[in-house]
DNA sequence: AGCACGCCGACT
DNA sequence: GTCGGCGTGCTC
């Protein structure tokens, strides 16, 4: 009798056996269609197996093995089990959360054609230039063309621009192009390379000495500062993987960051398929890019944290591109942190993985000094010199709108030189506060702990949190009173305020808000590269890997708000932060100047600062992180309750630790204290901290911990286990 | 999670 | 007399 454990899309600790007297042993990794209670659904074979603990009258039979597409392969399989053995989550949800969305439903598939265009001779002999005018379609294809004899996969041309379906068939009609249908895996060749810039010397020993070591498991820090061309980096490496055959994993942190690089990739690799896994793909494209990846088409992959799951046959390296970015902890349901899990996919494949940033998190820089890492450093940058960081003291000055009269006097002279400047608040909306000033009365929130956010464009006050919104009151709910004042700034007001000041400035605020809208962003961006705006207004948003070469002054104001915060990573985070947003100036050949107005010039955070020195800075966290046994020199946990009542989540967290000590060898269990932000959306929250020096023992603990947890669920409470959190 | 079953309050 | 509230238990 042959049985098949299978993993499903439910919240509990088990798989579940069912009879498949057809299955093999190469059906394992492959999608099963089965009875589930009284539904009919999808899960993924993780084993055979002979027997079955349970009676066999309660055993139900497999429907159909799903044998449309290639099972996951054994690699993916093993690191989605480390998944959830580490973060303690339902091995099911793990796997389901790891395939495209259409591979988790049970309708058939259409399955891509994958078909490519070349130029036929006599569209070889067609001069793109002598088109109408108003054939753009027509020529961006010629032009494509022309680039890649190989031919160009359909979906890449399709991502060119909006009608590109019907040109292709007019252009085939007319016999310029002529399409080549083949099977999946026979397009390889050896790739064409259009060369980058020429390395710097230091550039070119990092490469070097990475690819002396590529074919092992390593992991690389690849410390540069900001501009010194860690990109390039990336490109010579993946050179020389492609012409290798092999496939190349390009991890960034957000979706934000991928047109730009995805660009430069598909200029420089034009033969090469590479192919894009983010959140912000539809299904369809999800799906057919997942495949490309997983059947060897694709040579780079270029996703967000979830792309770490995808199967990639030829896998030569994995790289991690600012590794630092928050964005890589996934923050609900499985909260796996991409970055980690990349560095034990490239251990189980033996291959190396390379963490880049300007500000590495301690946790790399730390692992970096022993040896099971190693270290290239970029000192230079390319073609330009850091910018020069200096503290503008405000306390005691008169600030206009937060502005201070040093920086009013900067931008002004920037404008002058026809220059562009930016000025960062991390902060969007008008101003943080409503006041009323009779009563002090502040707008909040009825369903989280936050103060309502001023938004002025659309006379709204907003949380930030939940998403609540309301008009502005016209007095003060409590007292009457008809006067009610903003208070602290937002990048309206400053947008504001410096529309006032510098009436014949462009000034363009760059936020979440003013980018809502489709393409805003871009077309943004193409202003910013035409050299339509003198003055930038903008959040962390502009500070994350965008080059804007003429950028020679930025101004951060309120940024001490963060400097005495209770999460012990802040100051890491603000220190990230400003270089980052300080690394936007002073590109190409012109010198940069940065000026951050704070209260506490003399803290030694600013200090390190403006000496742009991250590894002084890094040693000084790293010490006070060793001697309060924090991480990297300790492991945490934690406990994340929920209820409607505060108490209900203190009580059970209480009730949990209560069980809890009796286990905890070498772990130290913290009393249970509300979250941060005790009041989120209506819900309570509490949290629970576990801590260890040892990360196995941590690990031990929890299994056992969760074990009994399990089996005394308060339903009123939703918890949820955070292993290696990153706000507390 | 989702969905059944099951036992107590206000309605056609 | 029933419709439906959400407590409890189960899913191979």
């Amino acid at each position: 009798m042959s049985f098949v454990r299978v993993a499903l899309d439910v919240p509990l600790r088990t798989l579940f056996d069912y009879r498949a007297a057809d299955a093999v042993s190469d059906d394992v990794g492959r999608r099963a269609l089965i009875p589930f209670g009284r539904k009919i659904v999808v899960g993924v074979i993780m084993e055979l197996a002979n027997t079955t603990d349970l009676p066999l009258t309660r055993i139900r039979s497999v429907l159909r093995i799903m044998r449309d597409v290639p099972p996951l392969p054994a690699d993916v399989l093993s690191l989605l089990r480390f998944c959830s053995d580490y973060y303690h989550h339902p091995l099911g949800e793990v796997v389901m959360a790891a395939l495209p969305t259409r591979l988790r439903r049970r309708h058939a598939l259409k399955l891509p054609a994958v078909r490519r265009y070349r130029l036929t001779e006599h569209g070889l002999g067609i001069d793109p230039m002598a088109l109408p005018g108003r054939a753009t379609v027509q020529r961006e294809i010629l032009g494509r063309l022309r680039v890649s004899a190989l031919g160009v996969d359909e979906q890449i041309l399709r991502g060119l621009a909006p009608g590109i379906a019907p040109a292709l068939k007019s252009m085939s009609a007319m016999g310029w192009i002529e399409a080549v249908v083949e099977a999946p895996d026979s397009s390889r060749a050896i790739p064409g390379l259009i060369p980058g810039p020429v390395l710097s010397a230091e550039q070119q020993q990092a490469v070097d000495s990475i690819r002396r070591e590529s074919d092992r498991y390593l992991p690389w820090l690849l410390h540069g500062i900001t501009g010194s061309g860690k990109t390039e980096i990336y490109l010579a490496l993946i050179a020389s993987l492609l012409a290798r055959d092999r496939q190349i994993l390009l991890l960034v942190p957000e979706i934000n960051l991928t047109p730009q690089l995805e660009a430069l990739l598909r200029a420089r690799f034009p033969d090469t398929r590479l192919v894009a896994l983010h959140s912000g793909l539809s299904e369809r494209e999800r799906l057919n890019n997942w495949l490309l990846a997983q059947n060897g088409t694709a040579g780079i992959v270029l996703g967000t944290r979830l792309a770490v799951f995808t199967p990639l046959p030829r896998l030569g390296m994995i790289i991690v591109d600012e590794e630092h970015d928050a964005s890589f902890k996934q923050m609900e349901g499985l909260r796996y942190s991409a970055r980690d899990i990349a560095l034990v996919r490239a251990k189980t494949r033996k291959v190396p993985v390379i963490l880049g940033s300007a500000t590495p998190s301690l946790e790399i820089y730390h692992l970096a000094h022993g040896d099971r890492c190693r270290m290239a450093t970029l000192t230079q940058r390319v073609n330009a010199v850091l910018p020069a960081i200096v503290c503008v003291a405000t306390r005691g000055e008169k600030l206009i709108d937060g502005l201070s009269q040093t920086m009013l006097k900067a931008l002004h002279e920037n404008v002058g030189r026809k220059e562009l400047s930016l000025v960062f608040i991390n902060r969007r909306g008008y101003a943080p506060v409503l006041y009323c000033a009779a009563c002090a009365w502040t707008a909040s929130c009825q369903r989280c702990t936050a103060k309502l956010v001023l938004h002025l464009n659309d006379t709204r006050l907003r949380c930030h949190h939940c998403g609540f919104q309301e008009k502005i009151p016209a007095a003060c709910p409590r007292c009457g009173n008809a006067d009610l004042a903003p208070l602290g700034q937002g990048t309206q007001r400053v947008e504001t305020a410096l529309t006032r000041i510098f009436p014949d400035a462009r000034i363009l605020r760059i936020d979440r808000d003013s980018t809502r809208r489709k393409n805003a962003w871009n077309q943004m961006r193409d202003r910013i590269r035409d050299r339509d705006v003198d003055i930038l207004v903008g959040t962390q948003m502009l500070s994350k890997g965008h080059d804007f070469p003429q950028l020679t002054l930025v101004g951060v104001i309120n940024a001490d708000s963060s400097l005495y915060s209770s999460d012990f990573r802040a100051s890491e985070r603000l220190f990230g932060g400003l270089t980052q947003v300080a690394g936007r100036a002073g590109r190409a050949d012109l010198a940069g100047k940065v000026l951050i107005q704070t209260e506490f010039p003399a803290h030694p955070l600013y200090q390190s600062l403006c000496r742009h020195d991250y590894r002084g800075f890094a040693q000084t966290l790293l010490k006070e992180r060793e001697q309060a046994a924090l991480p990297p020199f300790a492991y945490l946990a934690l406990l994340r309750a929920e209820a409607p009542k505060l108490e209900t989540a203190l009580a059970f967290l209480k009730r949990a630790a209560d069980r809890g000590h009796s286990l905890a060898k070498h772990v130290t269990l913290y009393d249970p204290v509300p979250a941060i932000m005790p009041r989120l959306a209506g819900q309570e929250r509490a949290q629970l901290m576990v801590q260890s020096r040892s990360r196995s023992a941590l690990q031990v603990f929890l299994a056992a911990w969760l074990g009994i947890l399990e089996n005394h669920a308060d339903r009123r409470v939703r918890w949820s286990l955070d292993v290696d959190p990153l706000d507390l």
